[in-house]
DNA sequence: ATTATTTGTCAAAGATTTGTCACTTATTAA
DNA sequence: TTAATAAGTGACAAATCTTTGACAAATAAT
C-alpha cells in the first residue's frame, strides 16, 4: 500500500502520517508539502491513494487533482481548509472520490481511506500488470497487447483505468459519464458509445473484453 | 426516500419537484417557500436529502442549514444565486454538501443529488453471498449457479434482487409489478408471468425458489 | 495559419429486451 | 368432478437500446 499526503503544515501531514502508518502496517507514505513535489513524485510513483489538501502554496490542490486525473484515477481524498475558493469547492467535478473539511477528525479521515479503498482495486498499483492477453502500466499510462503498445488517446485511456478499475464490474453508463466527462456533461447520448466503439477498435482482439449490459451500461471482463 | 425543497419561487420549486419526482419515483417531497416552515418540517421529519435555496424571506438558507447541523447531517445542496462566491464559501464552511448555482440545469441538480445520496449510501452490499446453491453478488449484479455466471437482463435482475431481499416472503403480484414496472405500470395481466417464466428458466435447476402462491403471487425460498 | 488529431454529433442499421396474446395447463372451491 | 379462475408457455410484435460510419467541430501540433 502506497500513499501520498500533500499538506504544507507539516504538523497536520504528521498527524495523517501517524494515523496512516497506524492503519496500514506495512503501508509506503510519502509526505510532501506543495503541489509541485507532489506532482513530481506522481509521476515517478504509482500510489493507492493521494490525500490532497486543497490549499497549497504555488500550485493548488485543485491544479494537482486536474493533472492527476489527466492521467489516470489514482484515488484522491481532498482536504478542504475553510476558506476554499469556488474552483477547490467543485471539487467533485474534478473526480475527487471524497472531501474531508477542515478541521477534521484523523479518524474520519481513516475511515474515508478504507472506504476508498474498498471501492478500489486495493491491490498494488505500481508496475506492469497483466489481466488476459492485455498488460499495462497505470503508473505510465500504457496498454499494450502482443507486446505492441495501444496508442491511447486521452478519453480512451479515462476509459480503459475506469475499467481496469473496476474489472467484472458493471458500470451504468451515468456511472462512466461522470467518471470520465464529469458532472456537467449533457451532451449527446451517443458519444459514449462511440468512445467505447473507438477504445474497443484499439483493443482488437482482446476489444470483446469491454462487454455491453444492456439497458444498464458497460462491464469489462475477460 | 424523502426530500426537502426549500425555495421561495414556486415555479423553480415545482420544476425541481417534478424532476424529483421523475428520477425518484416513490419518493416523498415536502415543498416549502421559507426557511421557518423548512425547519418547523425538519424537525418532525427525517430527510434523505434537503435542496436548499440561500436568499429566502424570513431566516435565510445560511441559517437554516446552520440549525439543521445542529441536529444532525442531513444531506444539504444549497442552491445559490449567480456570482455568489462569498456565500458559497460560507456555505461550505457550515457542511452543506453541494453547491448548484443558479440558473441552474435541473438535470445537474438531479445529478448531484444522485451524487451526494451515493457518497452517503452506506449499505454494503459488495461480497459474495450464498443462497442455496446459489451464489450471488450484489454489489456486482451477479448470479452464479455451479459457479456459471447466470446472464440476467434488467427486468429480471430486477426481479431476481427483489426476491433476494424478500426470501422467504410472499410477494403479491401487485408488489412486483410496483416495484419492478413502477406504480404507472398497467400492462397485460401476464406479462409478470412471462419474466418470471424466463427467469425461471435461466435459474436451471434452482428455479424451483420461485414459488407460486396461488391467487396471491410468489415466494422465493429454497 | 495550416494541418493533424481528437472529440462530439447524428441518423440509419442491427440487436436485444420487453410486452402482448391466444392458448394450454394447473388449482381450488363448491 | 367440475366449473371458474389463475398461472404458464411459445411465438410474435413492438419498443428500446447499441453499434457504426460519416462527418463536423474543437483542440493540439507544426
Amino acid at each position: 500500500m502506497k500513499f501520498l499526503i500533500v499538506e504544507d503544515d507539516s504538523d497536520l501531514n504528521d498527524i495523517l502520517y501517524d494515523y496512516l502508518k497506524d492503519t496500514f502496517k506495512e503501508a509506503l507514505i510519502n509526505q510532501v508539502y506543495d503541489g509541485e513535489t507532489a506532482l513530481e513524485l506522481f509521476h515517478e510513483n504509482t500510489y493507492d491513494l493521494i490525500l490532497l489538501d486543497v490549499m497549497l502554496p504555488g500550485i493548488s490542490g485543485f491544479d494537482v487533482c486536474k493533472e492527476v486525473r489527466e492521467s489516470n484515477n489514482t484515488p484522491i481524498i481532498m482536504l478542504s481548509a475553510l476558506s476554499d475558493d469556488e474552483n477547490q469547492i467543485r471539487g467533485y467535478d474534478l473526480g475527487i472520490d471524497e472531501f474531508v473539511k477542515k478541521p477534521y477528525s484523523p479518524k474520519l479521515v481513516i475511515k474515508k481511506v478504507e472506504a476508498v479503498l474498498q471501492r478500489y482495486d486495493t491491490t498494488d498499483n505500481s508496475g506492469l500488470k497483466v489481466y488476459g492477453l492485455l498488460k499495462y502500466d497505470l503508473a505510465k499510462c500504457k496498454v499494450y497487447r502482443d507486446f505492441k503498445e495501444l496508442d491511447l488517446n486521452n478519453k480512451e485511456w479515462k476509459l480503459f483505468n475506469l475499467f481496469i478499475h473496476n474489472k467484472g464490474i458493471v458500470l451504468s453508463r451515468d456511472t462512466i459519464l461522470n467518471k470520465v466527462w464529469g458532472y456537467e456533461y449533457f451532451g449527446d447520448e451517443r458519444t459514449l458509445d462511440t468512445h467505447i466503439k473507438r477504445l474497443r477498435k484499439k483493443l482488437g482482439d482482446t476489444s470483446s473484453y469491454i462487454k455491453t449490459v444492456y439497458r444498464i451500461g458497460y462491464k469489462f471482463e475477460k
